[in-house]
DNA sequence: CGCGTTTGACCAGCGC
DNA sequence: GCGCTGGTCAAACGCG
């Protein structure tokens, strides 16, 4: 059963959508720590000049960071680069291909920032509400790339891509683009239409799927993907991914390296003073978007 | 009814 | 200039 195989291979709607709400969102693993960037995403983390500083900040924020508020940050792979393109900074609302004839888009990467490796674990950490509005087959890639957009406010002009890594099948590859302009939704959307049967069971509606290349069916598995989530957080000791070259590398346990008393990392993760002190650094040295994505657990706290 | 996914079509950037 | 490719649109349909 390849097709099978294939959907359930791809099956980030439900992933992507999933958000656990006792689990920190997504954070960021050490950009250097491991991976050469990988083929279909930004290769060259300077390209603007203008940004290198922050990539390098975001390192030490990472650092800082990670181990403290994101218990599944073992499961974040990395993030491979991070630009910050000005247009993206201060993204311009682009005309309609119906209000003006032409078109919308920028080209390529223009709009790509932050470019994160994640496990299915790690998707599902978003919690923004995404709403997918297309889906490609990449060439090179025998998964293709859905293209989602922020529906927790209207015209929002946040983006995201997100595909499998075709060096490890375990690995999605998140390409975050622009900015939410508002701040996080306090409950995620409905899931109208997230819940129905992907399984081609009964075969499509009227409307069959003609292309090869979309084989997507997504899965209401919201719920039994966070409890595969506990369970494996818990039972996770290391991870390891592959390189380029198919090499293993080992994701470092970055909570045990750092914390190595797990009563130490409980004690900071409930300890709100240093959360305040933490996000006040946070908030002086990343745009608003960018904590957005990174922070839940410590907005629990009152924050 | 609102919001979600699916998917074919459209369009423009890019490389040749 | 042309073809390929990636990003987006929008219609159709499902779910709550």
């Amino acid at each position: 059963m390849s097709d099978f195989a294939y959907m359930e291979d791809w099956g980030l709607q439900a992933v992507v959508r999933g958000y656990i709400n006792e689990a920190p969102t997504t954070t960021l693993a050490n950009p250097k720590s491991c991976f050469a960037p990988l083929s279909g995403v930004e290769d060259d983390p300077f390209s603007f000049p203008e940004i290198s500083e922050t990539t390098t900040v975001l390192d030490e924020l990472e650092k800082l960071y990670n181990p403290v508020l994101n218990p599944l940050s073992s499961q974040t792979m990395l993030v491979s680069s991070i630009s910050v393109p000005k247009e993206a900074k201060e993204p311009e609302k682009q005309p309609s291909r119906k209000e003006t004839g032409t078109t919308y888009k920028k080209r390529k990467n223009q709009h790509k920032r932050v470019v994160q490796h994640v496990t299915a674990e790690g998707l599902c950490s978003d919690m923004w509400a995404w709403r997918k509005y297309g889906q490609k087959p990449i060439k090179g890639s025998p998964y293709p790339r859905s293209y989602y957009r922020c529906s927790s406010s209207k015209g929002c002009p946040a983006r995201k891509q997100v595909e499998r890594s075709h060096l490890d099948p375990e690995v999605f590859i998140i390409n975050y683009s622009s900015e939410h302009n508002h701040s996080h939704p306090t409950r995620r959307n409905s899931l109208a239409g997230s819940t129905r049967s992907k399984f081609p069971t009964s075969g499509k509606k009227g409307k069959s799927s003609t292309s090869p290349t979309t084989p997507l069916m997504s899965f209401s598995v919201e719920n039994e993907f966070v409890q595969s989530t506990s369970i494996k957080n818990e039972e996770l000791e290391q991870t390891t991914v592959q390189d380029n070259e198919g090499n293993d590398i080992v994701i470092p346990d970055l909570d045990k390296e750092l914390f190595p008393c797990l009563e130490e990392f409980d004690e900071l993760t409930e300890e709100p003073a240093l959360d305040v002190c933490f996000l006040d650094q946070l908030l002086e040295i990343c745009p608003p978007w960018f904590i957005d994505n990174s922070i839940s657990t410590t907005t629990s706290h009152g924050c």
